[in-house]
DNA sequence: ATAAATTACTAAATCGTTTTAGTTTATCTT
DNA sequence: AAGATAAACTAAAACGATTTAGTAATTTAT
């Protein structure tokens, strides 16, 4: 068992003020006491007790993150991200995974509370809709940094990717490759993210003079391999020609391309498709995929950033004031989009 | 802020021993005031202080995870089903990340003893070749499971695969497509798992009377795709033929398909190649890679449960007392290795 | 030389629970 | 009716740190 500072103290005849004030390097202890503790402490390998810290201090060290799908390497990296700015700095992660749903989503928030966690950094559920469990953190003085999935209407820190340019550029890819008939495989309606892929697809048409088809959008509710299968097979069977399709998400993206290899139709030749957010897979398959970089790791960093520096106005100022950060995204050209024009 | 126990017990009138008294089910309360307190606690939504329950009762209902990559989606699979049980039992997990790294692994196991986690369920990281810090742990009477990366010799709970079964069934599988000159990418030396896969290897060679070619043999450190890459080119180059080629990993079994790849080998015509612990990329490439499952997610939750019998046994008994589990591993057949023999 | 100021500590309260050892009141024996 | 027993509480200590207020010893100022 690890000595407490009851141990210390008596063991070099000092009240446990003097020890706990010569670690916290308190002015009033003399230098030579606090070398005397110091080399002491370091012996016998002394750690304050974090729990006992807390009650104290209100502070535990600890930041709660909450990943709406583990199986999605994005998130791992943004994960990845955040870890590492955390050990840097001496913060404990706790982990939630809310698998897409509010209810879990709302269950972690309050876990985390009762935790006392400094603060949660999380990315939204997909099922997410109302906002009160983020309100709720806000109100518990407890620092909230959103990342990728956002709510725009709360009041905290936040960093995004900058989708709409994203969307942008993923479309003016496949124009550029010579595609004049693009569809469009878009996410839900509900989190910001792919409303602004697709507000830079059309914006991108636009910007060529091609006309936007609405019928040329179809919307994936979860994002996955099998329903990107699946809107490419409804597309196909409806009838409509495309030459060009731009995915929300590369799991989509590579459901659609599993249907067209299916149907012999050939990818990038007969069509180019590009998906969003590179992921792994993306680079082993074949055709290799054509995505939109969005950074992962760097977003868990700054969303790490970004609570460090809300915390530290939170000590000195004791209020929240947030910050936002947009990322950019880079386009990777890959075999999927690869045709000669 | 949620009220203390204090403010609860002002505002019914009780002291603070009757009302964490009723909360705790103590025979000494009265069913009548149980009942009042618990409407009472409901209604404003109290919840124990963790870090003030902890100073008393020494648990915190927390376990610490470490993961060796948090890129390996092997060890995601994991993770979740870690989380999965830990959710259900009202554990809170914190994540580390020890990057293969014996030095970020021990920092991490210090960090969590220091945190007073009730357990600490780990693989350890290809570097660990020291193992005094797992013997803190269980000297702090802290509940250690070892997982996917053991130490034979550390007295904890232990959750393993049958890889030498593993090894066996993937190699006897090329064997069965008619492959006569088996290559085998094996692991490092240090943790068992690639051991008993080379193991399992040598079994299935010599249970179907193949005489057995060191030269065929390489070692990866890393089991990175690049490694798999350069030892495929490695052995191509040493001019020795093959027809069949069992990887220690997934990732290396890429990295050496995509060397045949460039070097026109069709695979699994010329070449047969299989991997192990079946990581979904394997699902995408072309051709697709016929692997070894490992059933991660029921290694995550068999850990967990093996923490919570040994958590239960430690509050009646007041001793650690481990238990292990091997796994059953699965072959997947795919296109990797589907030559018509 | 004495009062004031400074230095370097200590005592004790506190954070929010749990738990041991009483204590009061009511009920049961005989 | 008196003592024993049981029921239903309460008081207070404890967990391990931090911090406020106070105190003794030394130094400085006048």
């Amino acid at each position: 068992m690890r000595p407490s500072i009851k141990q210390i103290a008596s063991a070099l005849n000092l009240s446990t003020a003097a020890v706990s004030k010569a670690l916290n390097d308190y002015p009033d202890i003399s230098l030579a006491t606090k070398k005397i503790v110091r080399s002491y402490v370091k012996k016998v390998g002394y750690k304050a007790n974090i729990q006992a810290t807390y009650l104290r201090t209100q502070k535990t060290k600890t930041i709660g993150v909450i990943l709406p799908d583990l199986r999605n390497l994005f998130f791992l990296e943004i994960l990845e991200g955040i870890m590492s700015q955390a050990n840097k700095n001496n913060y404990t992660v706790i982990l939630g995974h809310s698998k897409e749903s509010e209810a879990k989503e709302k269950k972690l928030i309050y876990q985390f509370l009762q935790q006392k966690v400094d603060g949660i950094l999380m990315s939204l559920a997909q099922d997410t809709s109302k906002f009160d469990h983020l309100k709720d953190v806000i109100e518990n003085k407890t620092i909230l940094v959103l990342f990728d999935k956002l709510a725009r209407t709360i009041n905290c820190s936040k960093v995004s990717v900058d989708d709409k340019k994203g969307g942008f550029k993923a479309t003016r890819h496949l124009i550029k490759k010579g595609c004049t008939k693009i569809a469009h495989f878009r996410g839900d309606l509900n989190p910001q993210n792919s409303i602004d892929r697709y507000l830079g697809y059309r914006e991108a048409l636009s910007f060529h003079e091609i006309k936007f088809d609405p019928n040329k959008v179809l919307i994936s509710r979860k994002g996955s391999i099998r329903e990107g299968y699946l809107l490419a097979k409804k597309l196909y069977e409806s009838g409509i020609k495309i030459d060009g399709l731009f995915c929300v998400t590369d799991m989509v993206a590579l459901g659609a391309i599993r249907f067209f290899k299916e149907r012999k139709i050939n990818v990038p030749n007969d069509i180019c498709v590009i998906g969003f957010s590179k992921t792994m897979v993306g680079n082993f398959v074949n055709p290799s995929l054509s995505t939109v970089d969005q950074k992962a790791s760097k977003m868990g960093k700054m969303a790490m950033k970004l609570f460090l520096s809300e915390e530290k106005i939170l000590k000195t100022e004791k209020r929240l004031e947030n910050q936002s950060f947009q990322l950019k995204t880079k386009l990777i050209k890959r075999e999927s989009t690869s045709k000669v024009s």
